[in-house]
DNA sequence: CGTGACGTTGAAGAAGGTCAACCAATGTGG
DNA sequence: CCACATTGGTTGACCTTCTTCAACGTCACG
């Protein structure tokens, strides 16, 4: 039980960072409950279309939304990292627009439904930063509709890794930052819309630039400037440093 | 004022098409306070970053969601027609990730934030409604990432077209069906990540297959089954017709 | 009857896709 | 400890789709 707790923290700071709940409304949070499971790699755990009555909270590994088109193609419409609560929009929206898959061997917490449900109805102020957090996950489907729509391959994949670099360590604005990344070039094929062996040259590209290395897993940036140049980042639309008089709270105390 | 209640019902119309609101909660947002102003075509009325205290809900027009790119380019990442509100999600992300232009010449419904607060504080139920509305637009903004990552000219477009033409007339299941639609080859490019060149080229194709006519803002659908067939078009992540007992009711009255 | 906005057309070129092979690292069973 | 299979990454040759550029058509409107 512990246990879970501590794998919900994660999940309640990234609300805090965003929101103001009180200590009664965050204390609802870490009080959600839960069971942990191991989900391998590539299977999905959530069908499009399927009615789902638990959300999906990743503790540990990779996780992708999807879909797939006539051909089996599949577009990755985003990644979520520990930390993320994979389907919340299911809370309001319960039948699955998309599939999650497991990119990478990941533990699961799965929350009920009725869980976030009876929280959300106690304490209406977490509606609110749950809210926020859904509209923060559509800005950033946002910018890669722009992605995909109006930029060339090289800036695709830059502005990618910038992106899954910052919100896997906050503000990276630093030289040589390293962070893992348990994704393979067909994912970030399949997230850019182009083809796996596309990708490979463009990362190739970017490597003899000097700008970032992808190697077994693991992602050096060597020049944050540049490459956020090429990718044409600008991580406001992340409102991950978002101030604190902008988490303006609606929702009162029941 | 009966103008503006007026207007505000098309927009009561569809968050009771996916969720249950009472009779006082309905009220609650027929008697939210605006004003009306024209906006001419091609005029920008919500700018990237800027501070948002006003939500615009479109009465007449149509109004594009935008971001450009370094060379300028534009990519649109949603289209709002009349009883859309353009920008809900500034309630709880005051702050615009992207821009909002009039495509055409438009009738916007300046709401202020305040009075969307003060109805969301006293009724959670209208926050439910509303955040429920967001994921859906959430949803059409994950299927444009598939149009535009996953699938060819041709497709493209006509996943485009059946998407807005369910939207502006619900189920469309019958021959022949037409609408206006006050938007440019330029616009439909700008949304599909193309060129308008390629766009004409793909309308005429289309054209030429006796499946779509696009001409003089008038849309006709000459068969529907082929064109849904050829974009990969289903209707179910619009949530049009969701069946009353999905529509569940989470928040309580005050 | 000019002017501007939109649509249409053709020719040439570039970005990215396709296919098929090969390599390197890792893991597994004998 | 080695033979072998598997997964993910790399390479090259060729081809397709879409872009680019630049011109022209056409309709509405003052």
């Amino acid at each position: 039980m512990s246990e879970t707790r501590h794998n919900l923290q994660g999940f309640l700071d990234k609300l805090l960072s965003r929101s103001i709940l009180s200590a009664k409304e965050q204390q609802a949070i870490l009080d959600l409950p839960g069971y942990a499971a191991q989900v391998s790699a590539n299977r999905d755990f959530v069908r499009l279309g399927e009615m789902v009555d638990h959300a999906c909270l990743v503790v540990d590994g990779t996780v992708g939304q999807f879909c797939n088109n006539r051909k089996g193609e599949r577009q990755i419409t985003a990644f979520h990292i520990p930390g993320d609560m994979a389907n919340v929009h299911s809370v309001v929206l319960p039948t699955a627009t998309a599939a999650l898959q497991a990119l990478s061997t990941s533990t699961i917490l799965w929350i009920p439904q009725t869980a976030i449900q009876a929280a959300i109805r106690h304490h209406p102020a977490i509606a609110e930063a749950v809210w926020r957090d859904c509209m923060v996950d559509a800005a950033i489907l946002s910018q890669w509709v722009v992605n995909i729509g109006r930029r060339d391959a090289t800036s695709r994949v830059a502005h990618l890794l910038c992106e899954i670099a910052t919100r896997c360590s906050g503000t990276p604005n630093k030289h040589d930052l390293t962070f893992e990344l348990c994704l393979t070039q067909v994912h970030l094929a399949d997230a850019t819309g182009l083809t796996p062996v596309h990708v490979n040259r463009t990362l190739m590209a970017l490597r003899e630039r000097g700008l970032v290395t992808f190697r077994s897993r693991q992602v050096t940036i060597h020049d944050w400037e540049k490459l956020s140049m090429v990718g044409e980042f600008d991580p406001t639309y992340l409102q991950a440093g978002i101030k604190p008089d902008e988490r303006q709270r609606i929702l009162r105390a029941a």
